[in-house]
DNA sequence: ATAATGATTTTCT
DNA sequence: GAAAATCATTATA
């Protein structure tokens, strides 16, 4: 594998990264855990021009990892409850990264299923959403801003890892992005990417609108 | 199969 | 105060 390739890809803007990251292996060792998954599905996310991106309204202490260098992760907190992880890519200042949606361990399976604790699901639906997926490899907002090494995470090194990005993508499906709402959820934005036929694929859901509240007695 | 809803808290307006 | 790059559950078909 191309491994001259992997910073040029990762230099790219992330609608063009995007499908170069569909079959490739993220990794973490995290708790002494290695799990290994491989992406099947990512939504791509491009920085001030996007309205369905955080960085949208400008740099904020939250979402200043979009802005730092290819190969970091930007994860955050969302919904009260929930952790989502990007790689992020292109240029230093151009908030640009591709967020990971859905993946199938290839390792570490049995840390999967502890971290995840609901043995009711089928096992290929694990990981479907970035949510799920970022419980799954471990990640918290300790890894935020964190490097992805070249290779597969592994101790005394980063506790991240990215490689087997694909040099030429096999076919892959583009849509709207999912739960986005907003002018960047639309038709406009086919920024979701995703490999056909892979049962780990999240199903897509529109944006939730939020439920207005009662009135305070 | 799709649709609706509550959970829960950080961030920004 | 409202929204948020979501999920699990429950309801309806």
């Amino acid at each position: 594998m191309g491994t001259g390739n992997r910073e040029e890809l990762l230099a790219l803007p992330s609608m063009q990264l995007a499908p170069h990251l569909l079959g490739a292996h993220v990794s973490s060792f995290i708790d002494g855990q290695l799990v290994i998954v491989r992406l099947t599905e990512v939504e791509a996310y491009d920085g001030s021009m996007d309205p369905g991106s955080h960085a949208y309204r400008g740099k904020t202490a939250r979402n200043a990892g979009l802005f730092g260098a290819a190969g970091t992760a930007y994860v955050y907190f969302t919904y009260g409850m929930h952790h989502c992880a990007n790689v992020v890519c292109g240029s230093e200042g151009t908030a640009s990264a591709v967020l990971m949606r859905a993946g199938e361990v290839l390792t570490g399976l049995e840390t999967v299923l502890a971290r995840r604790g609901h043995p009711r699901a089928p096992e290929t639906k694990l990981l479907a959403g970035p949510a799920r997926l970022a419980q799954g490899l471990g990640l918290t907002l300790a890894n935020n801003l964190a490097s992805y090494a070249n290779g597969v995470a592994a101790p005394p090194g980063p506790a991240l890892g990215l490689e087997n990005l694909t040099g030429s993508p096999a076919s892959y499906l583009v849509g709207p992005r999912t739960g986005v709402a907003g002018p960047g959820g639309t038709e406009e934005y086919p920024y979701r990417f995703w490999l056909p036929g892979e049962p780990s694929v999240s199903t897509y859901r529109k944006a939730a609108p939020r439920k207005a509240r009662g009135f305070e007695v």
